[in-house]
DNA sequence: TTCGAAATGTAGCCAGGGCTTTATTCCGTG
DNA sequence: CACGGAATAAAGCCCTGGCTACATTTCGAA
């Protein structure tokens, strides 16, 4: 098939096609905060119930090895979200701790608004902690309009 | 602070906590098949479009470069979603046609229901591409569900 | 007070998914 | 029909995020 003109190509596909990279190249940067969050939301619970976070509590709840966890938090220290001492519990600093709140709401949202919509609890539960992370402000505060107007 | 009964520590809390590491490596396994899909859908539309999907043009839509749709392309046909010899273009399996239909599918019904709930059709298309790997079937039924039952 | 179990940290490995650079092969054109 | 540019492949690098194995520190209990 020559390379210039073939028979399928309608405006609205090539538009659509144009507009692809950016997409995936968002959906790639979105999920690589994602873990990130995870980690901090995870952090600011056990700081929450506990005083403090420990490691093998966060691998534990993360359901990974301990020495994956410590990477993530030397990660999440590097990006100025969290403080620890060697062989002390972790911390959120307030960037950290903003973070954290930001996300719970956020996921409390995606749960709220997939049960609307009729997904089981549990099951919205499950979903929402992939789906989260690629909701965008505009999207979240659609949501929010939706749940406020329903109930 | 002991390790053993801290006084935060109510039972809903606890089942969260311990559901946690299922959610999360769910969460994991779902971002590790995201890109094959995304790759599979997107070989695909070239094929309706082309006729052969070339790896040049699959680059240049996911926004990568060369080798990176070479290296995918691999993966592809290891996991047996794509045929392809070399120098020549690449095709879909049956395994791969089928699950190029499913992934269109479902992201055409994930940005029909962000834009049912009042998202704007265009970030609806955005923020899909991420959240569309993470819809189970359970969720995508009750979005069907939804949208029907809308109009 | 000492000692051992548990927690934390460190090192090194693997696979995935990006990248650039360099070698091949293909194919239209002169 | 030979050649040169474009497409493909191959090799090698980096970072992330898992893992295991091993070293170190802490801290409660004997």
């Amino acid at each position: 098939m020559p390379p210039d003109a073939p028979p399928t190509c309608d405006p609205q596909t090539d538009l659509t096609a144009d507009a692809q990279p950016d997409r995936f190249q968002r959906a790639r940067e979105a999920q690589a905060v994602a873990l990130l969050e995870d980690y901090v939301e995870m952090i600011g619970d056990l700081i929450a119930e506990h005083g403090e976070a420990r490691v093998a509590d966060i691998a534990q709840r993360m359901g990974v090895a301990h020495p994956t966890a410590t990477k993530a938090v030397s990660r999440l220290k590097r990006e100025g979200l969290a403080v620890s001492r060697p062989y002390r519990g972790v911390f959120l600093t307030e960037d950290g701790a903003a973070l954290a709140d930001r996300v719970r709401q956020r996921h409390r949202v995606v749960v709220d608004l997939l049960v609307a919509v009729g997904v089981p609890r549990e099951t919205a539960e499950l979903d929402a902690e992939g789906i989260e992370h690629h909701v965008s402000d505009a999207t979240l505060h659609a949501f929010e309009g939706f749940l406020d107007a329903k109930g």
